[in-house]
This record gives C-alpha cells, structure tokens and sequence, in this order.
DNA sequence: GACGACCCTG
DNA sequence: CAGGGTCGTC
C-alpha cells in the first residue's frame, strides 16, 4: 500500500485550489446549460437563479464565503439585458439546430410572421424579462420603467395581442409560459430564417451577457473570499439575532455598494423578515422506535455506492426535487475506515456517557435560526451574509456531545448555496433507554420543516435572484459539542502545529462553540497526539540504535518509511490526506532528537524529553487557512 | 489555587 | 482516547 499519494493534495481532493479554479467557475454551466439544454428545463424559476444554482454547484471551494452583489454588476448586466429584451428580436429558435427559412426584418417582415412565431417570441421575451427583472424587483421601484417597456413594446407591435397577455401574466404564470417555449417545436415558414438568424443572435448575446454577469458575481464571490479569509469573527454574528435582523434592514455596509444594491439588499431583507419567522423557530422532533436504531444500522449508514450516488446528484436535482438547500445525509464517519457501525464508536463515548447519565434527555428540539449579520460585524461586506444556527434546544443536552454524532454543516455536495446535515442524532449508546428521545434522524427529526421554511426562501429566490447573495452565506453552526470530523480534522491538523494555541483552535474550529471544557479537550486530543508522535520517535529512534546507525544522516523520513506510514496510520487513516511535506521535515529532526538524546544516554535524566519538545514545539507552522473551514473535511 | 503539560493507566 | 495523578508556572 502505498500511503504517499503525492497528487491527493487536500486542495484537489476536497475543496479544490481557488485560483485554479477560478477561471472554470462557470464553464460546466455555461458550456453545457446555456447552449445544449433546452430552456424548458428552467421552467422552476428564474433562468438567472437555476444557472446560479448550477454554477455555485461547479465552485465548491466558495463554500461558506462572503459574497455580494455590486449594484455595479447588476446594472451591466441589466442594462444589457434590458437593451436586449428592446431590441425584440430573440428567440428560443436560436438554439434550435433544423434552421428555418429567413424573413424580413422590418416591421412589416414583423407583422407578416405568423401569429404562432408571434406567440413564440411573445414567451421569449417574457422569458428575459423574468430574468432581468424579477416581480420583487418590480413591485418595489422598477414597476415603472417595466411598465413603460412594456407598453413601448405593445405600441411597436400592436398585432402581437399574444406577447401583451404574457407581458401581463402574473408571475405564477410566467414559470409555467416558459417552460412552454421549448416545448413547442418551431414551425415557421421558411421567410422566417433572417429574421430567426438575427433573432439567434441576439438570443446569444443575451446568454453571453448572462454569462458576463455570471462572470462578474463569481469573480466579486472570490474577491470577498480572498479578502475575508482571517477577519470573520464568528461569536460576533450569534448575538442580538433578531436585533440585528431588524437593523440590518437600515445599515447597510458594503465598502462598494452603491445605493441601487442597498435598495434590493435592505428590500429582500425586509422581504425575508416578513416572511420567515427568523428567530426561534422550532421544530418538534420525533422520536423513532428503538429497533430502528439499533437493529437497523443499515438505515444510519451510507454505503460507499450510496454516498456516491448521493454526491453524483446535482445542485439541480436535489433543489428541484426537495426545493431545499438543506439535506440531511449519513455521517461520514460512518463511512470511513475509522467505524463501520455505531457498535464501533465505544472508546471516544466516556464523556457523552458520562453526562447522560446525570442528564436526563427529552424530546428535542432543532431551531433554525435565519440570521442577518450583526451591524457590529468587523467586516463590512459580512453584513451581507445570513446566518442560520442550528441548534438542539427542549431538553438538555449532553454536554460535550463528542461522539453523539449531531448533525453538522459539512461542504454540500448540493453547490454553495446548499447546505446539509449530515449525521444523525442518535444515543451513542442505543442501549440505553433514556435516550431514546434523542434516537432519531436527522430526516425524521426536522427536515419537513426545514424544508417548507427553505422551500419558501427558495421560491423567493427563484422569484428574485438577489436573494441569492443571502443564500449563498447561509451557514450553520452547531452550537458545542465535538464531532468525529472534528477529531479528524484536529488529526490533519496535527501535522502542522504540534502545539496549538487555544486562540489556534478557536480560530480552526469555527463551528464549535468554545467552553473550558471544548478547548481542554481538543488541547488533551493534541496531547494524545503529541504522546503517540514522541513515542513512536523514541522507539524508532532506539530501535535504529539497536540497529547500529552511527549517524544521524542514515535516518531520515520518507513517505516510504515505516515511521511515517505509522504515524500517517495514526493521523491519516483513511489516507486521504496529503501530508505535508513540512511534516516529514518535523519528523525527522524529531527522530534525530531523539537518537542524539539517546545516543547520550540523556534518557537516564526523568526530563530528558523536556528538551526535545521544547525544540519540536518551535517547529510548529501554521495551519492552512482551509482548515477554518468548518466543513472542510 | 488555577491552569496546563506531562506521565501513566485502562 | 480519556481519566487521574504529579509537577511546574503564574
């Protein structure tokens, strides 16, 4: 086995580099959806908010990144847009590869099109209007103007009696006529075809004036990310919730946002808070029989097959099919070398155990909480985020929960805006009766609800792609409590820092609540670590002593060598990691320590280790700023 | 005395 | 990996 995967690079493997990236962001929507599907499949909404949806997907390693929407940006694309719905001459027929014969131009070649091709063009350009602008954006100030054009349009063609009714279509209305438009193959006469070339190419620089917005967001999405990266203070958004709601609807605090942006942001705010019961909304669980707990472990564990068959579902299915950005999902832990089944997990339960038995557990709740960000927040631009925390609350939870496997935000499979639970909440002992009532799934628990309140939030989105900026900022934060990932994650992290500061594992662990009893256990998790590292050091130290090595240049550390592979068996398990080649370097000075020490015959002194550690814990390096990622495993 | 690191044990 | 004991530091 080779454990020395030089290209699983933790940058390629999950996340993917940003600056690689970067340049494809769109391309698997663009170079398929815009141009190969036809536009019915985005009939479920504004064509704008189902291509965001499939390119946030393609951007994974956006995840969880500040993102707003310059009013500059909306307004280049608008504008030409809007330039485009004017000119009045697109078509879906554009994408249709039979051809058709050429027609006139002219407003009289216009009124000689049959009133089937009238019909036609009368969707497409309700089409692009539901794109350019959406019926929020029009209730609230662009009425006017999208009235005006209208009635220009009217006047221009007054025979296209069609193209008036669907103007006037409410917008329930407007998914369903478009989702017509592709349906109906083209029947034109063939003194159509000029007029349908001209109408192709403008149907084409709208999509490529899609794409330039598109472009433009993702590029906007990057440049916050970049720029945020060690500024976000969690702890800062999670108070005065419902305060900061209601103020985020007056401050608005974008560096570069212009009065256009903060119009539509403080308009889709006051929409949301309307809309969503924000604060405190919770949703009863419901317990599952015991049997299915513990008889059914194939109910709680996602196969290889299924796991993959999960993340092979795009953005798309899942969004159209559940209309929700939240999924529940097995945990990964279950998944992994580390446990088969919940019988499995034992060792790491003697806290949870602990505290189940002085605490007595009820029906629980799950809070979703929709958060704006706070008006204090350090980063202007974070202003534009949402914060969704979920939290267990009804009943008392055993407190730290490491090893009860709660549900947890974890890099979606869904795309950028879609955030999942994965895990479940379940006793760690299922045994034991008194946590029956914490015995159910993640999917049983709340997700009906979850996804009735996303479900609307989506729909306004559909409705008006601004929200997206929101959307695309949910995070989720488990209150406290340690997670198996996060054992995992303090694992790769370990092969940076040896010795991490408590500030280092706040800042790491953005998602875990810290109290003095999380941050002495990831300090004693680092101690264990620590204590596995120095004595595999000692023994192979020793052992080369025994083995005659005169010199410290005979011992080093590879991939390859047998100290390594134990120690990446220990840290790395399941291998998928790619250690850093720092690590390698620690390693080896550490052996050299050690062999010195020994070769000294220091090991006589009870503290000799003390040295070698105050030298090891000078080698620390940072810690990649990918592993704040709370779901970056 | 509180806290953390280390050591040892299970 | 967790718990308990010891020791050093503040």
């Amino acid at each position: 086995m080779n454990l020395s995967l030089p290209d699983q690079s933790m940058h390629s493997s999950s996340e993917g580099c940003i600056e690689d990236d970067k340049a494809d962001v769109m391309l698997p929507c663009f170079h398929r959806n815009m141009y190969d599907e036809p536009l019915a499949s985005y009939s479920n909404g504004s064509i704008i908010s189902q291509l965001l949806r499939k390119t946030i997907h393609s951007k994974r390693a956006l995840d969880e990144s500040p993102f707003y929407l310059s009013s500059s940006a909306v307004a280049d694309c608008s504008q030409e847009d809007q330039s485009s719905v004017s000119s009045k001459d697109s078509t879906v027929e554009a994408a249709s590869p039979s051809g058709h014969a050429p027609t006139g131009a002219s407003p009289e070649g216009e009124h000689a099109m049959s009133d089937h091709l009238q019909a036609k063009r009368a969707r497409v350009e309700n089409i692009i209007r539901v794109m350019v602008g959406s019926p929020n954006s029009r209730q609230h100030g662009d009425s006017e103007r999208s009235e005006n054009e209208a009635r220009d349009t009217r006047e221009a063609r007054e025979a296209y009696r069609e193209n008036k009714r669907k103007q006037r279509l409410p917008q329930h209305q407007e998914h369903s006529a478009s989702a017509q438009v592709s349906r109906k193959p083209g029947s034109s006469s063939s003194d159509n075809c000029n007029t349908k070339d001209e109408e192709c190419h403008k149907l084409k620089e709208q999509l490529h004036s899609m794409q330039r917005l598109l472009r433009h967001l993702q590029e906007k999405f990057l440049q916050v990310y970049h720029q945020e990266e060690a500024e976000y203070d969690r702890d800062e958004t999670e108070v005065g919730v419902e305060r900061d709601i209601l103020e985020e609807s007056t401050e608005s605090h974008y560096i570069s946002a212009e009065d256009d942006f903060e119009r539509k942001n403080n308009r889709v705010a006051a929409e949301c808070k309307d809309r969503i019961k924000v604060a405190d909304y919770l949703v009863q669980a419901r317990p599952v029989p015991k049997q299915r707990i513990c008889s059914s472990p194939e109910m709680q564990i996602s196969t290889g097959a299924e796991r993959k068959s999960q993340q092979a579902s795009s953005a798309l299915d899942h969004s159209q099919a559940e209309g929700v950005g939240i999924k529940s999902r097995s945990l990964e832990y279950y998944e992994s070398s580390e446990a088969h089944s919940p019988q499995d997990q034992t060792e790491a339960l003697s806290l949870v155990v602990r505290n189940e038995e002085t605490l007595p557990c009820a029906p629980g709740t799950l809070s979703i909480q929709l958060q704006y960000p706070s008006a204090r927040q350090p980063h202007p631009r974070a202003s534009s985020q949402i914060w969704a925390t979920f939290q267990l609350r009804g009943s008392p939870l055993p407190a730290p929960v490491y090893g009860q496997n709660l549900p947890r935000l974890s890099r979606p499979a869904l795309g950028d805006h879609c955030y999942e639970i994965q895990g479940h909440i379940q006793p760690p002992r299922p045994s034991r009766s008194s946590l029956l009532s914490w015995g159910v799934t993640v999917d049983n628990l709340c997700l009906p609800h979850v996804k009735i309140e996303c479900g609307e939030l989506q729909g306004m989105a559909d409705r008006n792609p601004y929200i997206w900026v929101f959307f695309l900022n949910i995070n989720v934060n488990i209150q406290e409590g340690l997670t198996p990932s996060h054992l995992k994650k303090a694992k790769l992290m370990f092969f940076y820092t040896r010795y991490p500061s408590s500030n280092v594992l706040k800042t790491f662990f953005p998602d875990v609540k810290f109290n003095r009893c999380i941050t002495s256990q990831l300090i004693k998790w680092f101690s264990n670590f620590r204590e596995f590292y120095y004595i595999q050091m000692e023994k192979f130290a020793r052992q080369a002593i025994v083995d005659g090595v005169t010199d410290i240049k005979d011992m080093s550390v590879s991939r390859d060598s047998e100290l390594f592979r134990a120690l990446n068996m220990h840290y790395n398990k399941a291998n998928d990691f790619h250690v850093p080649d720092r690590f390698l370097e620690v390693a080896e000075i550490t052996l050299h320590e050690f062999y010195n020490a020994i070769s000294a015959t220091k090991d006589s002194d009870p503290s000799w280790k003390k040295a070698i550690y105050k030298v090891i814990c000078k080698l620390d390096s940072d810690v990649p700023e990918e592993f704040k990622t709370s779901s970056y495993l």
